[in-house]
DNA sequence: CTATTATATAGCTATTTAGCTAAATATCAA
DNA sequence: TTGATATTTAGCTAAATAGCTATATAATAG
């Protein structure tokens, strides 16, 4: 549900995947290399993304390339400004 | 920083006590009222919200009276929008 | 089939967190 | 001051999470 989103973008290594992201889709490899971290340390944060349905994943060929889900980010969005977003109103 | 927000809406029971302050300021006894937790787990929940600064204390006589911060909800979600809304755009 | 590369999964440890009960603190009435 | 009420803090346990290394799986080249 939307708690998977939440929790999901609760870790900034996460947030900053996503952002990474934004500019177009990215292999697996690609996103490790961003960070300090280890390889399944990455892996992990994005099967946490995935299972929020945060990024989608392809296989092409001997890579996994990982593109952001911007529809479930923007229904999540929506969500919070509905919920939170006092007289916030979106145009359209 | 930022971070301390996502942490903290990132529970349920948070996000439900931040929905319950919409309405108005509550005591800290009112909203444990509503949950089923014991009253110290919604003590502890307060704490993370007003450590993220979304809520707002102040004693009145024995009670401790909370109020939804509507100006950092509001920051954090211009940041969201800004850093992952794509085209969406605020009216002002 | 074998070796290589890309990625995920398993299994572990350390840290964080949510929940509880019990105890401490603060206010106020008497 | 004493007692009652409101709330927080302390101290604990159980569960979740992030990190690591080692291993497994998948694809492809030779």
């Amino acid at each position: 549900m939307n708690d998977n989103v939440f929790r999901a973008m609760a870790d900034p290594t996460r947030r900053k995947i996503l952002d990474l992201l934004k500019a177009g889709p990215l292999t697996a490899g690609e996103i490790a290399q961003k960070f300090d971290s280890a390889q399944p340390t990455i892996s992990r944060h994005l099967s946490v993304l995935k299972n929020a349905q945060l990024v989608a994943d392809e296989r092409k060929g001997p890579y996994i390339v990982y593109r952001l889900n911007t529809t479930v980010v923007q229904n999540w969005l929506a969500w919070l400004i509905n919920n939170f977003g006092g007289d916030i109103r979106v145009q359209q």
